[in-house]
DNA sequence: GCGACAG
DNA sequence: ATCTTGTCGC
């Protein structure tokens, strides 16, 4: 898929809060998704003592969610992990995967917060927001937000809530596992994207998100 | 000031 | 993220 050039990429913490307050702005919170027939999940690992970020990315027919492609890069890592700015870690590697894939996928499922971010600009919305397209926060932690204590049964969620506000949703996407953190990335609202969370991890397990990605990485 | 902190 | 033994639930 094409991919728009990252004109300006942050080198530190200010820089970066600077394009956070600046495109935060774009995120649409509601549904815009066209017909959704390929959804991608998205992992990024490390390699050589995190000199090395790779990503990789798994395309899924949707409702079947059989893979009909996948891509995966290695680019050496320019970022430190710092909470609050992960985007700038690991979308530069993202990218690269992405721009290899023939199929653009209708939907991202990205590992890590949406929404559910200190300046309402985590990860998926980053992607969704440079790419414009539907994407959806999935974190396997809690990063912030508040929640009423979460029944252990599949599909039980609760609200997860920052200052007086809705920034994502807690989801047990299986009975007495881990749950999940899923929050709006980019044209998609909070209850659409909990229903594709859920139809999505039916197949291929969770609280890991992703990994189908992160398997491909590893059998290529 | 102190603690917490997606991956 | 990554490492790794013991423990729990079905």
């Amino acid at each position: 898929m094409k991919i728009n050039l990252m004109d300006n990429w942050a080198t530190n913490t200010a820089e970066a809060k600077l394009i956070q307050e600046q495109l935060k702005d774009r995120v649409i919170t509601q549904d815009e998704l066209k017909t959704v027939q390929y959804v991608a999940g998205v992992d990024v690992g490390f390699q050589d003592n995190y000199q090395i970020t790779q990503a990789a990315v798994a395309v899924l027919s949707f409702p079947q969610l059989e893979l009909v492609e996948k891509a995966i890069s290695q680019i050496p890592t320019t970022f430190p992990y710092i909470p609050g700015y992960l985007s700038f870690r690991e979308i530069p590697a993202i990218l690269e995967a992405l721009k290899q894939l023939k199929i653009t996928p209708d939907l991202i499922l990205c590992d890590g917060q949406g929404l559910a971010h200190p300046r309402r600009f985590g990860l998926a919305c980053h992607l969704g927001v440079l790419l414009n397209l539907p994407t959806i926060g999935v974190a396997k932690s809690l990063f912030i937000g508040e929640h009423e204590e979460l029944p252990s049964e599949k599909g039980s969620w609760q609200p997860l809530i920052d200052k007086d506000e809705t920034v994502g949703l807690v989801l047990r996407s299986r009975t007495n596992v881990r749950p999940i953190y899923v929050s709006i990335g980019h044209k998609i609202s909070l209850p659409t994207a909990k229903d594709y969370v859920m139809k999505c991890l039916t197949k291929y397990r969770l609280p890991e998100t992703t990994r189908w990605a992160d398997k491909l990485a590893s059998d290529k």
